[in-house]
DNA sequence: CTTGACCTTGACGCAGCGTCAACCCTCCAT
DNA sequence: ATGGAGGGTTGACGCTGCGTCAAGGTCAAG
């Protein structure tokens, strides 16, 4: 007859374990000696074995109870099913491995690969490491608002950059970043924008982007957001007769299409 | 700017949990709207990434928390400990693995090896498979309380089968077993126990075992316990003036050398 | 007879959220 | 303007699987 430190003990668990087992009738209580100690038999080493090979594999001991008291199949049936997560568990784990690996290594794990490609590119066109960063954060929250749109619109972003003047057009913006309220820059900057939508209205693709309100809206209020910058070159934009930012608009000449007119760049 | 349940849903968590690491200070809270709702920026959601990352990896808060806000050297040395600790538990649970494939294969987890293989030994024997279970569970208990004189004791147990007598001691002791009540039996059972005790005796061996008083004492408990007719036996034995069980001694015959006199088994 | 190592029950504590409850905000269609 | 859907807010209790006191009673040994 074993004691409840002899029957945790070689089981390979604590002695309150062994108690919890009981007061959840996972284990039955055994009888008592005379001076009311449990006293246990070979069955509860057994079982007490059986419990700890199940709860160390992960299974709860609502289950461990089911299982414990099932039929010989229905308990095959159950260790198998547990197999199976268990090994889904190791491929988590080894998922998360690589995850840990690349959060130690300082990669971007908040953003898609499209956009980092995306930034990289920026990068190697010259663009500073302190613009990079004012993209990258925007990116986030526009990855985390419309996470399924993310690609189609970094994809326009590349179209875009195929454009020499697309490309200028970025350099300048890096150096307005870096050397802040350099009015003669934010001009220059806005002499290729205009260049750019001229371009685009000839072509016909004003406003032709293919976001909803909700996405442009959002473009516009990350962009004003990230540099204070932004809402100077609205300006200057605006006297210029283009409104609105990510779907632009072109204001005093009449006889232009018109496209919807919630565009203003919310607070 | 990010609603709670944009946040969460890109990081991959749920908005209780992102409330939850707000109240234990691990994401900080954010400035609130006009509304009061909780408005997010992009350092959040690459915070909030980083928490799930380690999370994920089974990392207490407490420990993501110092992580996050450690330098980035002790942080590297971090994830380093994290990752050899996930190898681990992927060791862990592929052991955990195969001892339910054991489990299900209605092996004995309760039993050493050396047991097991002993308790075969008898099966070849012919030993009747209700015996066995008796020798099982006792064997169990034994490995319970004294499991690492087990392999000793098996050893022992070995070198008497050696003996022609003892094999056909136990083939009529799991005879007694099966037919239960056969004073007959028992009574040639004895004559068996006596040649083998005299044997013992002329070669100075009795009361020779190695253990010490407590496993002496457990044996013949267990041996008792496990069936009514060892007592029957025991007085029979007793009868003809030999004492105790596990260790033997011999009572009228004087001249004897004596050994311990506290060989009364246990109720 | 004391000491130390057991045993007993009972109760609170812990992580990491899930899950109401009860209420407020915003937007859209009616 | 109204009502309902679908967000948000705080607060509090629930859950698992025990760890960890607390406040004793018991047993074997010196």
């Amino acid at each position: 007859m074993l004691t409840i430190s002899q029957l945790a003990t070689y089981a390979g668990v604590t002695v309150r374990a062994v108690r919890h087992y009981h007061k959840i009738a996972l284990l039955p209580e055994p009888a008592r000696d005379r001076s009311g100690y449990r006293s246990y038999d070979s069955a509860a080493v057994v079982r007490l074995i059986r419990i700890r090979t199940l709860t160390d594999a992960g299974v709860p001991l609502a289950r461990v109870q089911k299982l414990l008291d099932a039929a010989p199949q229905e308990f095959e049936d159950g260790v198998h099913d547990i197999d199976k997560e268990l090994r889904a568990e190791i491929r988590r784990l080894e998922a998360s491995r690589r995850r840990l690996a690349r959060l130690a290594a300082g990669e971007q794990l908040a953003l898609p690969q499209s956009v980092i490609d995306y930034l990289d590119r920026l990068r190697r066109h010259g663009v500073s490491e302190r613009y990079l960063e004012m993209e990258r954060d925007a990116w986030i929250m526009i990855a985390a608002q419309v996470p399924d749109l993310i690609d189609t619109v970094i994809a326009a972003k590349h179209e875009q950059l195929e454009d020499p003047d697309a490309q200028k057009l970025y350099s300048l913006v890096s150096e307005a970043v870096d050397n802040q309220g350099d009015e003669a820059l934010l001009v220059e900057i806005a002499d290729i924008l205009e260049r750019l939508y001229i371009r685009a209205a000839e072509a016909g693709q004003l406003g032709d982007e293919p976001f909803d309100d909700q996405l442009v809206k959002l473009l516009d209020a990350v962009m004003l957001e990230s540099a204070p910058e932004a809402a100077r070159l609205l300006a200057i934009m605006e006297k210029r007769g283009w409104k609105g930012w990510t779907r632009i608009e072109q204001v005093p000449p009449p006889g232009q299409r018109q496209f919807g007119s919630r565009t203003a760049p919310a607070g």
